[in-house]
DNA sequence: CTAGAACCCGGAGCCGACTCCAGGGTCAAG
DNA sequence: CTTGACCCTGGAGTCGGCTCCGGGTTCTAG
């Protein structure tokens, strides 16, 4: 069987995608367990690693943050499914990111309108002025109101 | 007229809405040019730099970084306008939201696959195991791969 | 003239998620 | 046993855009 045979730190690096960097650093903010070590202090790993850092990967694919997995990965280590505490955890992430695709509609949206009628409009008069975002009108190359 | 009578930094700041730290801060990463100062060291500005903070919040609205307005305000500077060189900027940045608004929406859509399947399907067996993102298949309360 | 608000400066801290470093020690193949 | 790849630690650095701090100085209204 597949069994046994330990993995370093590299070892479960290279399995998941990370850096053993990366894993130092998920044991010191409390995502990994300390885990055994050898003799000469080098760290030992088995499976239950490897599959506890796809469920943070997953995690962070969903866009949740450490912090976040952090509570979810305790849960998940009473044996019970970690569903439950996960569902209102998705579901303000998912409003969080409708706040900021509307804010980046809108901003996508200013940005064309700028873009567009940068080439021709604005640039009669090359003086030092004010440039302005499409929302404010300008009048003989300068910003009537630009308070923002 | 309304002329001459200079600001001191927080005048400056309130009619920009920024605060005096940031003010400085702007000056210290090159944004704004280094004011005059009184006899005791104090900065004092006039309407240009009211002007030139407009400026900075107008394209810092449209989304552009400070690296890019110091770019912009170099070219105001030498007095002509600033928007040839500000289109390709401001496509760029265009595009960037674009693949922004794209990896938002496909995540959006993972989640809610997530967040709606997760009362149901994937919890009746408490087992602690992986817990995957909706496009991996799970089969008997395990996923499949979840290599990623 | 005096009180108290505002200013000065350099530097540190914050957020998140790493990433890199130096200066050591250890492991495993040959 | 040697060699070279790997590992250890604690701490600092990165990105962007501020924000705050302490200890000292200056400005200004009354």
């Amino acid at each position: 069987m597949t069994e046994a045979r330990p993995l370093t730190i590299s070892d479960l690096a290279a399995r998941t995608g990370l850096r053993p960097d990366t894993v130092r650093y998920y044991e010191r903010v409390g995502l990994m367990p300390e885990p055994r070590r050898t003799s000469g202090d080098h760290r030992r790993y088995d499976d239950l690693a490897v599959d506890r850092l796809q469920f943070i990967r997953g995690a962070q694919r969903l866009g949740l943050r450490l912090h976040d997995i952090r509570d979810l990965l305790a849960v998940r280590d009473t044996g019970e499914c970690p569903c439950e505490p996960a569902e209102p955890l998705l579901r303000s992430r998912i409003a969080e990111i409708d706040a900021e695709l509307d804010r980046l509609q809108h901003l996508r949206a200013d940005l064309v309108a700028m873009a567009d009628q940068l080439p021709s409009a604005t640039c009669p008069d090359p003086v030092p002025g004010t440039w302005c975002p499409p929302d404010h009108r300008v009048t003989e190359g300068r910003c009537d109101a630009c308070s923002i």
